[in-house]
DNA sequence: ACAAAATATTTACAGCGTCAATATTTATGT
DNA sequence: ACATAAATATTGACGCTGTAAATATTTTGT
């Protein structure tokens, strides 16, 4: 033990890697995403601006695991939004999954982006493979819980919802809504008609 | 006349901030948003790197003007679609429009980025303005066309259905949907779904 | 203790957007 | 027509970026 870093106290630095991840983080939610700079990000953890290179070969790489945590700490909020309307209809639980949904993303503008944009270079990190597939596990789930659960288009349908409060995010994060526009209630109201479409209400 | 370019044959170049516009589309179309470059933009014309300064104080100017010709061309899209459609239902006329919406977002993404994203500067040039204030007004007059011409909700209903189609035109964009998923036809399926939802049907 | 592997630093390079100073061309007023 | 002002383009420079190579330092394994 003596490092710096608490937990993984091993070479030089003793977690440079996760310094790094959690540097962008910070700077991303303080100066969003016209501050994040690599070099910056090595700056502020105190090693010089190529140290990175041991851990991340691209910068992408770096954003990669960015976008990862993003997905993995969506994953819970879900969880916990999911789990906050445990005695209502499964609709109810469906639409509050899909409000958090848009809340967690205008809330992280700046991780949300890293999470869908911005990597088509695609460094994308096993991390980010997965977390991004839990995700999109966790969607298909709550979806099939709200069609049924041995219907074979779950994921033609998960991919409705996603484009839905997927759109509604990115919407708002590029301030691309009418100014007056009263947001929460709009979503709210656009989600209360998704499941019934879902499920494919008049179309047999 | 007697200059290099065709219409506008007046000072130096005649007429380089447009040829700027059409050097950036051409990159955007050739190399995606990566290869987009103020100096790239430059040579193309065949000017220095800083003669762009005289038209586009910034660089995000010129981006903004690109922007503004997409949506320019993506209310000229929608306007034949829509004309194509003419004979049928309005709710027919209205996923046709949907479906073309998401098609130019696909067929030209990184002019599809230029309108939406990667201006958070908001060097919003007037024409720019404009030309999105027009594609908003289009959309306005589709959704009013299907859930009545005396609704008062117009703009939030709007809201919902530009969601909708903006989530799928990112998602494929950026790659996030399943590969193997056959979006024409899940877009279509969604689209179908949602004149009724905009009418609030089964919501009083 | 010693060799090997892992990790960090230094230095360098090309490209970027922007700016200031300068040059050149076009437009304008008389 | 001519001088002058305005508009437009060039040159050169600055600081920033991501990346790479060479070098130095620390840790690990035996």
């Amino acid at each position: 033990m003596g490092s710096s870093s608490p937990n993984k106290r091993r070479y030089h630095h003793g977690g440079l890697s996760e310094a790094l991840v959690q540097a962008g983080i910070d700077i991303l939610t303080e100066g969003g995403i016209g501050q994040f700079t690599l070099r910056e990000c090595a700056r502020r953890v105190g090693v010089s601006h190529a140290a990175p290179k041991n851990h991340f070969p691209t910068v992408d790489h770096l954003k990669s695991e960015i976008g990862a945590r993003g997905f993995e700490q969506m994953v819970r909020e879900l969880a916990v939004a999911a789990d906050a309307a445990a005695g209502q209809s499964a609709d109810s639980r469906f639409i509050a999954m899909g409000i958090a949904y848009v809340r967690f993303a205008t809330a992280n503008p700046a991780a949300y982006q890293m999470m869908f944009r911005d990597q088509q270079g695609f460094a994308c990190t096993p991390r980010f493979l997965e977390a991004a597939e839990a995700a999109w596990d966790q969607l298909e789930e709550a979806v099939a819980a709200v069609i049924g659960l041995d219907r074979p288009d779950v994921e033609a349908r998960a991919a409705h919802a996603f484009a839905l409060v997927h759109g509604f995010a990115s919407l708002i994060i590029d301030g691309r809504l009418p100014p007056d526009l009263a947001t929460d209630q709009v979503i709210a109201q656009s989600l209360e008609s998704l499941p019934d479409a879902l499920r494919g209400v008049g179309t047999a």
